[in-house]
DNA sequence: GTCTATATGCCGATAGAC
DNA sequence: GTCTATCGGCATATAGAC
């Protein structure tokens, strides 16, 4: 019911202390959304990990809607910083393979590795009121539109066979990626070995390779 | 709150007209609750859903825990059911290109060819309580080890080149199906031809083919 | 900037009339 | 089987002291 216009405080404002409380109900509230969801995450369980008192947060920010709004934001810009920047390093004529191996462990490493603003946006999207969900949807859309550019450029170099629906590709790529939310286990396997196994899938396929080699030099398929 | 040990009506109370209540409030609330999330959901409004009283429930059910179970256990059970359907309809001897197809379109059906209590459990399962949650996890299990299985067994034939974590692939392949409740538009296009899509990328992969064919066509895997 | 105190309303659940 | 009435609790949000 808010419909608030402004957003960021000043750059004064984030001088003060204020600045250090305002991120750590940002921190908190993510932590939160992530763990409980959006309704089942109430002020005063923000405020209480905050060691502050519940009314004590329309200081900082104008409702729950807001501070929800705030965290849906970093979540998509934080994925996106990461696997722009990691991309970016790459070479420009890196292959295929190496192309998603870099761009999905980048994802990944947003997502699992200590972002709770970046699961929470997954986990919290389809929970928040719909106008703020409106609000975000642009955000959402560019990260898409910058997978999918990515892929249309593969493509156009030969590394992707025509005829393939990129976008949905894209799609099918954000799902197996961001369902590791669901299942991922630290301790079991590193981050970079998964991200490698979900490049190999999107690239190779399960298929066995027929006669000749495919993208992936290196590994030898001898099934005798 | 609960830890309600009884679940079903006798088979008796089934033919009065509570089953027709307790039925009609079960399917309000699956799209309640995929609608807008557990927490979101309160009984009253799936009692206005149902033209009736929020006390009302309370005949049917003890609290709102056990309805949400109930939610969430008819959510995998019915697309367990069709996929395992679908998949027992096959040849025996069907190829791993077939086998996809057939077992993601069934999946993909009953998750979102109007069914809200497949979508709910993918949705709301991390939101609802940590006891509701935990005492469905042996049957997602079940359904996530069926998969498993199928792949297996075609590993063995030599269908899918050794080497390959199939619990982790399963697991992508559960992210690209699920994720579909997010994005997919019934208008765009049609559903078998998503599933041959996906089927397609798990078989061969985005790289173009190299020379020789790789799946669809040849079927000398014959047995007999 | 943070506090206390409070307004207002919806929540899940219960009791008992019909 | 469904209703009305109601309990105690917690929700978001506000007002004003310090």
């Amino acid at each position: 019911m808010s419909t608030v216009p402004k957003r960021k405080p000043t750059r004064a404002a984030t001088q003060s202390t204020g600045a250090t409380s305002r991120q750590a109900i940002l921190d908190t509230a993510a932590r939160l959304f992530r763990q409980e969801g959006y309704a089942a995450t109430s002020l005063r369980a923000i405020a209480d990990a905050c060691d502050m008192k519940a009314g004590s947060l329309y200081y900082h920010f104008d409702s729950k809607d807001q501070i929800v709004s705030e965290v849906l934001d970093i979540g998509v810009q934080r994925v996106f910083d990461t696997v722009r920047c990691a991309v970016e390093a790459l070479s420009p004529d890196a292959d295929l393979r190496a192309t998603l191996q870099c761009a999905i462990e980048a994802h990944l490493s947003a997502l699992l590795h200590a972002h709770d603003f970046t699961s929470a946006n997954i986990r919290i999207f389809g929970q928040v009121p719909s106008d703020v969900r409106a609000s975000h949807k642009s955000l959402r859309r560019s990260y898409e539109q910058y997978w999918q550019g990515l892929l249309t450029a593969l493509q156009r170099r030969g590394e992707i066979r025509s005829g393939t629906d990129l976008q949905r590709t894209v799609f099918f790529l954000f799902g197996a990626m961001n369902w590791t939310t669901e299942w991922y286990d630290q301790k079991k396997s590193g981050l970079p070995a998964m991200a490698g196994e979900l490049a190999d899938l999107v690239t190779n396929g399960l298929c066995p390779k027929p006669a000749a080699r495919r993208s992936r030099p290196a590994v030898k398929q001898g099934k005798a």
